[in-house]
DNA sequence: GTCTATATAATGATAGAC
DNA sequence: GTCTATCATTATATAGAC
């Protein structure tokens, strides 16, 4: 595990350097010392900080691609993108988590993807699944996408409410298995339901911000 | 509106910029552009760049403990963190976004609440609302937790995906009524429920990460 | 491929004039 | 209170030796 080329070495310092101080946070000096080789090298291998911000990028988001496939053309039944965000390694999760909110191509386009793929398969669910109840699917696909990734990027919160990493195989089952219950048990009146919706559609039209 | 004090403003900008550029890539000199002001400004009114993070820290988490409070006086039937923090105003909820994956005392405290505060309203459910059927009340509120701050989180892309801002009062609402259709509606079958359910628990046995 | 040395730019912070 | 000038530090990036 330890024997990889430099350059592979230094990205993956360079991972999780981004992943945990940011993009502007990250220094190539600091990628260098955490790689065990000389700023000098980083600048050989990959020109400027940008570029290996970018080499990054791709690779995080053919990562979780490449799961998504595995995961489809093994036929587990698996949902697609949502559980190649959770099957990904850590660095991979943990960068993502940042990238989302710092912002990258890479992130929206796989983002994008990810809501389109769900949109699709709530069009033409797998057995098991229903189309859901909605005049409105695509914020229907967006909302579930972006609770599958905001628990991701809201690990570090979640891990320290629930007492144990919910990026690892221990935490995390239990976080999923709290989210499936939000999803099947209905702790809301059908009147409450009514009102709230109700009021949605008051400050849609002319509430303030 | 524009009539504030020197420091406020420099605050207001101090806002923005780090909602923008996060705290690494904010600068004394970019907020005192953006103020109009000068950089020795900033440095009299805050001493340092990491005072003003927590001078804006402090005031944003104030900000929203104060609406959340608004909300529980007035008796709207408000659930309390979850629509504090929808309700605060953009700037507010945008530094929020960026504060909650970089990390802050600040940011963590709020977090802990939140879910503290959820799960004590799970535990005594007020009108319209049942206990929800988990024997994992932490998880459950803390996933809940991360729904409502996951959004915020992932505002802009969610902004993208949906085609108009999801912190403004067009664009909320529709997401909300997405959120409250997932939760009401059930595309799982239960007997998919169950599966998935036991597949987590043998990760949660001697799967990896 | 890998390193050291260095040029150049940007930043946080201080000092002192007005 | 507000500004300009300046210092010390740290960063990216380049050049050239090994």
């Amino acid at each position: 595990m330890e024997d990889l080329t430099a350059r592979a070495r230094i990205r993956n310092a360079a991972l999780e350097q981004f992943a945990t101080h940011g993009l502007k946070g990250t220094t190539i000096r600091g990628v260098a010392e955490a790689a065990g080789v000389s700023p000098g090298l980083v600048q050989h291998h990959f020109g400027s900080k940008q570029k290996l911000r970018e080499v990054c990028d791709e690779h995080v988001m053919r990562e979780i691609r490449r799961i998504k496939m595995d995961a489809l053309d093994t036929g587990t039944g698996d949902p697609g993108y949502l559980s190649a965000v959770v099957r990904a390694s850590v660095p991979i999760r943990r960068y993502l988590a940042r990238t989302l909110v710092e912002g990258s191509p890479a992130a929206a386009k796989l983002f994008d993807e990810s809501v389109e793929f769900t949109k699709e398969m709530l069009e033409a669910p797998p057995p098991g699944l229903s189309k859901p109840a909605t005049t409105d699917l695509d914020a229907y696909a967006a909302a579930m996408t972006s609770i599958a990734f905001g628990v991701v990027a809201l690990h570090e919160h979640l891990s320290r409410a629930l007492g144990e990493d919910t990026l690892s195989a221990e935490g995390y089952p239990r976080l999923a298995k709290a989210l499936m219950e939000i999803f099947t048990d209905n702790i809301m009146d059908p009147d409450l339901v009514g009102r709230n919706k109700e009021a949605l559609d008051r400050m849609e039209g002319g509430g303030r911000a």
